[in-house]
DNA sequence: ATGGTTGTGCGACAA
């Protein structure tokens, strides 16, 4: 099964480049962060014309909002609040008979990497905490599969300048160290860098800000795919979708997928 | 050190 997570920045704006890491791609399920919809505004059906008709999602009007695609029957999952707040941070879907599916989008943490003047600092610390203990407290030996625009490159190759970004909020010690934490609470393993060694520089998001695609390549690894122990040996391919930051009116995420044998 | 761009939706604010 092929996994595509990406954040597409609206996804009212971007119907076709949708349809393009569709055809591109051929996953069989889609998850998507900050598609900035209400649930209700969402383009379910021509979303089911481009192949996806099972779809769950969770939007809100102007910010955030997530969604889960698939070409077959999902079910919903255990979806949840994170810090209090209802901002569609999150869905689950339970697809086929065993496996989880959570679909990600971490808050961003705005500019200055400190909790105590920063308070979206604060908030992005404390949903990585809160998704810490969540990790923890489920059931171990599940089939499970997360992935989503996790805000934070984690290592040195996954920046362009691990030097430069050091007290950039998304490389600090701080949330690295978070990340870290996240992940070894259930033993989630970062399916991507099975496949592409920690030695390669890989990126997902580069910067509306600057013109550095695709001259410069300063870009930041922020969407990941990871998946429980169970399906530790599963994991068979998986890449970025680099190509799709140049096109005409790009998000500003290319896509990342991962083929997992479930 | 600063400002650079894009999206929602029509004024800021978030990223």
């Amino acid at each position: 099964m092929r996994f595509v997570s990406w954040n597409i920045n609206s996804v009212r704006l971007r119907l076709n480049a949708l349809k393009r890491v569709a055809d591109e791609l051929s996953p069989d399920f889609i998850c998507l962060q900050e598609i900035k919809s209400e649930t209700t505004d969402f383009p379910a059906d021509a979303i089911a014309e481009i192949g996806f008709p099972h779809q769950i999602i969770r939007g809100m009007k102007g910010y955030n909002g997530v969604a889960i695609l698939a070409r077959t029957p999902i079910a919903g999952g255990d979806t949840r609040d994170w810090c209090g707040r209802h901002d569609c941070r999150h869905i689950a879907a339970n697809i086929g008979s065993d496996v989880e599916l959570h679909n990600f989008y971490v808050p961003a943490g705005g500019d200055e990497p400190d909790p105590n003047i920063n308070d979206k600092f604060a908030h992005k610390l404390k949903f990585l905490k809160e998704a810490e203990t969540w990790s923890r407290d489920i059931t171990p030996n599940a089939k499970r599969i997360l992935v989503g625009d996790l805000n934070i490159a984690p290592h040195e190759n996954d920046v362009w300048s691990h030097k430069q970004l050091l007290s950039v909020v998304s490389h600090t010690p701080l949330e690295v160290e978070a990340l870290s934490d996240w992940q070894t609470a259930h033993g989630w393993i970062d399916a991507i860098r099975t496949i592409i060694p920690e030695t390669e520089k890989i990126y997902s998001w580069w910067s509306y800000r600057n013109r550095t695609w695709p001259g410069s390549d300063r870009g930041r690894r922020l969407d990941h795919i990871w998946v429980s122990p169970a399906l530790a040996e599963s994991v068979k391919n998986a890449g970025i979708l680099r190509d799709a930051r140049g096109w005409e009116k790009p998000s500003d995420h290319a896509p990342v997928w991962a083929d997992v044998d479930l």
